[in-house]
RNA sequence: GCCCCGGUGGUGGAAUUGGUAGACACGCAGGACUUAAAAUCCUGUGUCUUCGCGGACGUACGGGUUCAAGUCCCGUCUGGGGUACCA
């Protein structure tokens, strides 16, 4: 019987689906394993070569920790709410719910192909009703919630209320809207409903706020900053601007330093917690005050550097600051009005484009330094962002880029006060002095110390004179959760008198309703609004018109697989409690500070109210690598129908095309095909070199319009899905980016069909046909060559699973098939092992040889092989002797030998003698059972 | 600019704690089987040099540490990713 892929295949993924072979139990005496793979969003062009490639990867470790004895969690599901179906819907008038659906069908079928181990009763999609009721759930408690910085936690609501009636806000310290106005108890019950909504939305870590948003006028809605690229839309490239606009919000930056300590217990990449820990931005620093000339009001500044304080030579603040108006004097005034209205209309994507333009007004007043009484400049510059630190800077360009380009183009004075090892105001010298090094010069009190040292005094000194105080600033903004879309979950809001009130949970879901249209409405509102006019809170109350960002239905969906089909809540304690963390999480780098952060900052607020147990979501995590497309060109004559080989392009004047992959062949184009493709190549003509057609060939990202996509689907159908999971693994380290190419697919697929060979030969060696062979697999005692060639596989594939090295493992597999060939090994105390280590890799092939040997239950969960060192342990050590570190001859020595033996040995040996013609080495180092070195 | 990760044959890549660089696979060349092809099998394949044995060089580049460096340290070049006026 020849390897016949395709029939094992389906066979073997009808019986899983059948007989639920990898149904994950919510209990018994197993320890748990999860793995988790990032849950797609099912496009319509379906699954390329890209997608499985973390799935394979994730596949394998599952199916090796079955084997291990774990009881495994390895479910998946659709992040099903999303742009690109409302995009098309807006194009064809078809309901999103319908396009998904059949995307959904589309992947399922590609995805089953594949042979993944998925235990498909868990499957969640985000756009589910009864999923998104949850999603809906834990917003109205996060709505419902307050962070208490005193227990550093997040507190239902109704504890914050109690301390307002009690002693109002005054000892209350929280995360909140800045600016918050203090109240007595008396005054809080005295206030209208209204007004307490207000207050309390100030608290609450999901609030309706004014937030400057990204407004995009074209897709009529707001933008996440990591929707934008180079200040137009990622989806569209349509031009977006800055708006000021009522928007739910997540007070993400409640959680700013939990998410910074978290990063420390996670097993991630460092480049990924770099990458989050940026994003967070932490800055430790002093608020500091400077009095205004001739008035008793002050600026408030924040800085890093406290140390640099005598370098000061102008304050600048941002044109949006509350202090422009009152401090322009007369002269200066019309200046000023005209430089603010010019920045405030310049929208996010005119800054982004003359960011090296240096812009700026003198307001004609001045600030008293807080240490000399010198007086100061006040400057306004667009480069100073009203909504980071106050609002405005002391600027010192002697150690500060951005001040120094400022004072430069103005012409304003720079202080050196650290002494570093450039001293900025020298002619000739170039920039500022940035480093946090350096001896503290021309600055009073400061002369001499260190520039950390200087930092603790000055902060110090601030403190005393009580100027401001030490204080720590992020960079991480709270999330804008509303988006003016429909595709997404309804926000579970109604209004009245104008308040907003969450739904009752008993309410929920609430179903996203039908309209006309999936656009904005003619006056700007979001398609919700086009809903019936029936559809209203108790027929009478307006719901909100926002629906979710993309990313709320994943932030917990981890949690949904645990518990899928419970009614009662998003997850029993009981099954959280049992399946706690992932234990491995696979996929894209680009959700490193996106979804990974939002998922963190849920699960952290969960935890906060007691409904589960873990503060991080995931313990490992690891990112696969993106797989380009390789794409192929032809090159047309420029107005000639005549077609250049690569190799002779230059001789003429040429543009390059793309063409489909699938007519090319080693970069060779199937002309024919070519010609097919497309009409107006159906006559060209074409100059060959050799008598073939050479493409040219570049890496690109695999996209329909660059005609490089290369889909599962091609290669399961030629080779088979082992194949192609072996492939893909083989391709190079998981966590590499690498461009697609079949080249060495027929390596592994040759690899397959020597392992079939080892159960299904005669064993004659030597060429032979594939003619049709008996199963033949024996009960003889293995060799100890054998033995040694299966343990030291066992062992090896071991260490690369548990280090996700899987490219290395197909080779190790490769080498151990190699062997037994060579020894014509058809023993099934050596094959009946192996096929258990390569099932998690190729499972079809293995579940198949694994019945021939007479099994009847899946391979699946048998027993990994024990690895037993003693099998290869050699008699023989082949030693290299190098001299002066070079190779010179290997040295075949018994194991027994102690270093004495093996230096004596070495010595008397007739190449060393030649080598050293005589003369004795200043030095012999052996190192045991490795090398032996000797210096001359 | 800053942060992170890389740079090894014609190609993808291996070398886990410093210890025989190039495993495994592709490609290429030659050969066997075949009327022929496919499939399969065998041999060779880093570069230079030599008829050959062999020798020299070799992990982006320049230094250093070490008996020994792809691996550790310093500097430079270069590719990829992230981020961007965050005070």
């Amino acid at each position: 019987m020849e390897y016949n892929f395709k029939e094992i295949e389906n066979n073997w993924q009808a019986y899983w689906a059948k007989n639920k072979t990898f149904a994950a139990k919510d209990g018994g005496d197993k320890p748990k394993y999860y793995v988790l793979d990032m849950f797609p969003y099912p496009s319509g062009a379906g699954l390329h070569v890209g997608h499985p490639l973390g799935y394979i990867a994730s596949d394998i470790v599952a199916r090796y920790k079955r084997h291990k004895g774990f009881n495994v969690l390895h479910p998946m599901g659709y992040d099903s709410f999303g742009l690109p179906a409302e995009q098309y819907a807006i194009q064809t008038g078809q309901h999103p719910k319908i396009t998904t659906e059949n995307n959904i069908a589309v992947y399922r079928r590609q995805l089953d192909k594949i042979g993944f181990s998925f235990d498909w009763d868990r499957e969640v999609r985000t756009s589910d009703p009864a999923y998104y009721k949850w999603t809906q759930w834990i917003f109205i408690q996060i709505f419902n919630s307050w962070y208490n910085k005193a227990t550093d936690k997040a507190e239902p609501i109704s504890s914050l209320i109690s301390e307002f009636e009690l002693n109002g806000n005054k000892k209350v310290n929280a995360c909140c809207d800045e600016d918050e106005k203090s109240f007595s108890a008396a005054e809080w019950q005295a206030f209208s409903e209204k007004e307490q909504s207000d207050i309390l939305m100030a608290y609450r870590i999901a609030y309706l706020g004014e937030a400057f948003v990204n407004w995009c006028p074209a897709l009529g809605t707001v933008l996440a900053n990591d929707e934008i690229k180079d200040g137009v839309s990622e989806r569209g490239g349509h031009p977006v601007e800055r708006k000021l606009m009522k928007q739910w919000s997540m007070r993400i930056s409640a959680y700013a330093q939990r998410l910074l300590d978290g990063l420390d217990t996670l097993d991630w990449t460092d480049s990924l917690k770099e990458a989050q820990r940026n994003w967070i931005g932490k800055s430790e620093g002093t608020s500091l005050k400077f009095t205004i000339q001739g008035s008793n009001k002050t600026i408030e500044v924040f800085t890093t550097r406290p140390d640099t304080v005598f370098g000061v030579s102008f304050v600048t603040l941002a044109p949006e600051h509350d202090l422009v108006g009152s401090l322009t004097t007369l002269e200066n005034k019309a200046a000023v009005e005209a430089y603010v209205t010019q920045a405030k209309n310049r929208s996010e994507r005119e800054r982004q484009a003359d960011i090296n333009k240096i812009t700026g007004v003198f307001t004609g007043s001045y600030v008293e330094h807080p240490f000399t009484g010198k007086l100061i400049p006040i400057w306004i510059g667009d480069y100073v962002l009203a909504g980071y630190g106050t609002g405005a800077v002391m600027a010192v360009p002697a150690h500060d880029s951005r001040d120094y380009s400022f004072a430069k183009h103005f012409g304003l004075p720079i202080l050196e006060v650290v002494k570093g090892t450039t001293d900025v105001t020298q002619s000739g010298v170039e920039g500022s002095y940035d480093a946090k090094e350096g001896i503290l010069i021309n600055s009073d009190f400061l002369n001499g110390l260190q520039v950390k040292d200087a930092m603790k005094l000055a902060i110090q000194e601030i403190e005393i004179k009580q100027l401001g105080k030490g204080k720590v600033n992020f960079r991480l903004r709270d999330a804008v959760f509303g988006r003016q879309r429909y595709w997404g979950e309804p926000i579970p809001v109604y209004y009245k008198n104008d308040i907003p009130y969450a739904l009752p949970e008993n309410e929920l879901p609430l179903v996203l309703p039908e309209v006309d249209k999936y656009l904005p409405t003619e006056d700007g509102e979001p398609p919700l609004a086009r809903a019936a006019s029936s559809w209203k809170y108790k027929g009478e109350f307006d719901y909100e018109h926002s629906t979710m960002p993309g990313w709320a239905g994943s932030s917990w969906y981890f949690l949904r697989y645990m518990d899928p089909k419970n009614s009662e809540g998003f997850v029993s304690k009981q099954l959280a409690g049992y399946w706690k963390q992932v234990d491995l999480y696979i996929g894209g780098s680009e959700h490193a500070t996106g979804h990974l952060l939002y998922v963190r900052f849920w699960t952290k607020f969960l935890k906060d109210l007691g409904y589960i147990d873990i503060e991080e979501p995931a313990k490992k995590l690891i990112n696969q690598g993106m797989i380009q497309g390789r794409s192929n060109f032809v090159y047309r004559v420029n107005g000639e129908n005549k077609l250049v080989s690569a190799g002779l392009k230059n001789n003429y004047e040429v543009s390059a095309l793309h063409v489909d992959v699938s007519f090319v062949n080693n970069d060779v184009l199937d002309i024919e095909a070519f010609k097919k493709w497309r009409d107006d190549f159906k006559n060209a003509e074409f100059i060959l070199e050799d008598g073939k057609y050479i493409c040219g060939a570049e890496v690109e990202k695999m996209s329909k319009s660059k005609y490089n996509v290369v889909t599962p689907d091609d290669i399961g159908e030629k080779f088979g899905s082992d194949t192609l999971r072996l492939y893909e693994m083989f391709l190079g380290p998981l966590e590499q980016s690498k461009p697609w190419n079949t080249n060495g697919i027929t390596g592994v697929h040759g690899f397959l069909k020597k392992l079939w060979r080892l159960f299904y030969s005669s064993l004659q060696g030597g060429a032979q046909g594939a003619g049709d062979v008996a199963f033949n697999v024996s009960n003889d005692e293995p060799t100890k060559g054998e033995l040694k060639a299966l343990h030291k596989t066992i062992k090896k594939i071991t260490e690369d699973i548990e280090r996700f090295s899987f490219n290395t493992s197909i080779s190790n597999f490769m080498i151990c098939v190699n062997e037994l060939t060579e020894a014509k090994c058809n023993k099934k105390a050596i094959l009946e092992p192996l096929l258990i280590c390569l099932s998690p890799y190729a499972p079809h092939i293995a579940e198949e040889l694994w019945k021939q040997l007479g099994h009847t239950e899946s391979i699946s969960t048998a027993p990994f092989p024990d690895f037993n060192e003693a099998y290869l342990v050699d008699d023989s050590i082949n030693y290299p002797v190098s001299v002066n570190g070079k190779l010179k001859f290997t040295l075949e020595l018994p194991a027994t030998l102690t270093v004495q033996e093996v230096e004596a040995e070495v010595m008397n040996n007739e190449q060393t003698q030649k080598l050293l013609e005589g003369k004795q080495p200043k030095k012999v180092i052996v190192v045991h059972k490795k090398i032996v070195n000797m210096v001359v």
